[in-house]
DNA sequence: TTAGGGCTAAAG
DNA sequence: CTTTAGCCCTAA
């Protein structure tokens, strides 16, 4: 095509015959000698102008020439490599030669520049990866800190409570407190004693009975001068810890006068012995503790303060919601029986405080009594 | 992690 | 005192 709007055939040979005269016109020159500064500028200003023309309308010329020859079979491309091939091809002549080694250029050029990018891609990720490592190893740093400041203040915070309940208990070591609690006389100053007429406390008649009353009027049988038994017992100083989790259970077992006055029943009679120290919750001695704590979390204070003859302390009953009940059963319809992790795990937030193997005796019983 | 036996507080 | 229900321990 460019061929035709071009006429090469013409315009090579216009150039043809000026270079030839511009060549031999310069050899005569270079041979006599003769040539200065001036010529040379001008000489080789001809030839650039000459050398321009000759690449636009030579040099295009020259591939289609060679592209022709290839599709033709004359040629062979050099892609065609001669390691590879069997019949290696020879290159004929300096032209074929020429154009192998522009490829070559290419070839290498294309290569390095290829190369050149790989390397910076590498670089730049490993740049970001160094970023990312540094970043993870600060935030380990940050939460190492953290744990460190976290164990101290739980530490600090456990030896606190421990000094407060040696003041209020001297010459009372962790364990006899825990004995020491036994004898509690009966936490009869229960917010929910405090203005009722109506909880009729079936043992005893004055069923208005304010707590310190209760107190002095039915000491407690062992010893009279047990300092434990006086109102100024620091454990029966607060009602609002010790009611705590009373309240809370009382509210939990559907709450009802009736249960709250066999409950404290007990504390009067003769029952009370049989009650373990447990009852008289520690946990509201632990300021940590609330109502709407759980009973483990409760126990965690205790192990904290060292309070008690061992870790082994039974925890106090925590009652199954009907809540609670209709999840588990829709979990195990779910995921089916065996699973607790499984069905635990969808309700973190109904079953808290509650552990795979309480799931499990929980549907036991069910099983065992709603045959389920 | 689960199953099952045993213990015991809580309730009747 | 008995039963129930929740917790604990341990083997698999």
């Amino acid at each position: 095509m460019r061929g035709g709007l071009l006429q090469p055939a013409l315009e090579r040979k216009d150039l043809e015959r000026p270079l030839l005269e511009l060549k031999s016109e310069l050899r005569t020159l270079l041979g006599e000698k003769r040539v200065d500064a001036q010529q040379a500028k001008v000489i080789r200003d001809e030839f650039r102008t000459l050398a321009a023309k000759a690449w636009i309308l030579l040099g295009p010329l020259v591939l289609e020439e060679f592209a022709a020859s290839t599709i033709a079979g004359k040629r062979s491309l050099r892609a065609q490599s001669s390691v590879r091939s069997p019949h290696p091809v020879a290159i004929p002549d300096s032209e074929d030669r020429s154009f192998h080694d522009t490829q070559e250029t290419f070839v290498d050029r294309r290569f390095e520049q290829l190369e050149g990018a790989l390397r910076a891609s590498q670089s730049e990720l490993q740049n970001i990866l160094d970023v990312k490592i540094a970043e993870v190893k600060r935030s380990v740093v940050v939460l190492e800190d953290a744990h460190h400041s976290l164990k101290k203040l739980v530490k600090d915070q456990a030896e606190v409570c421990k000094q407060h309940v040696r003041l209020k208990n001297p010459g009372t070591t962790s364990q006899c407190l825990g004995l020491s609690v036994l004898n509690l006389p009966p936490l009869a100053h229960a917010l929910g004693l405090e203005d009722d007429n109506m909880y009729e406390d079936k043992d005893r008649p004055s069923s208005n009975a304010h707590c310190f009353q209760l107190s002095s009027e039915y000491p407690h049988p062992s010893n009279s001068q047990d300092p434990y038994s006086s109102p100024s017992h620091p454990l029966l100083l607060d009602p609002g810890l010790h009611n705590t989790k009373e309240t809370a259970r009382a509210l939990e077992s559907s709450w009802s006068p009736s249960k709250i006055t066999g409950r404290v029943g007990f504390m009067h009679g003769g029952q009370r012995e049989k009650r373990p120290f447990q009852e008289i919750d520690l946990c509201g001695e632990v300021l940590i503790c609330n109502s709407e704590q759980t009973v483990r979390e409760c126990k965690h204070g205790e192990s904290l303060l060292g309070i008690g003859s061992g870790s082994t302390q039974r925890q106090t009953q925590k009652k199954w919601s009907n809540e609670e009940v209709e999840l588990l059963k829709r979990g195990v319809q779910e995921h089916g029986k065996g699973h607790w992790k499984k069905i635990l795990n969808d309700n973190t937030d109904a079953f808290r405080g509650r552990t795979e193997v309480d799931l499990k005796d929980k549907w036991r019983n069910l099983e065992k009594y709603e045959r389920l």
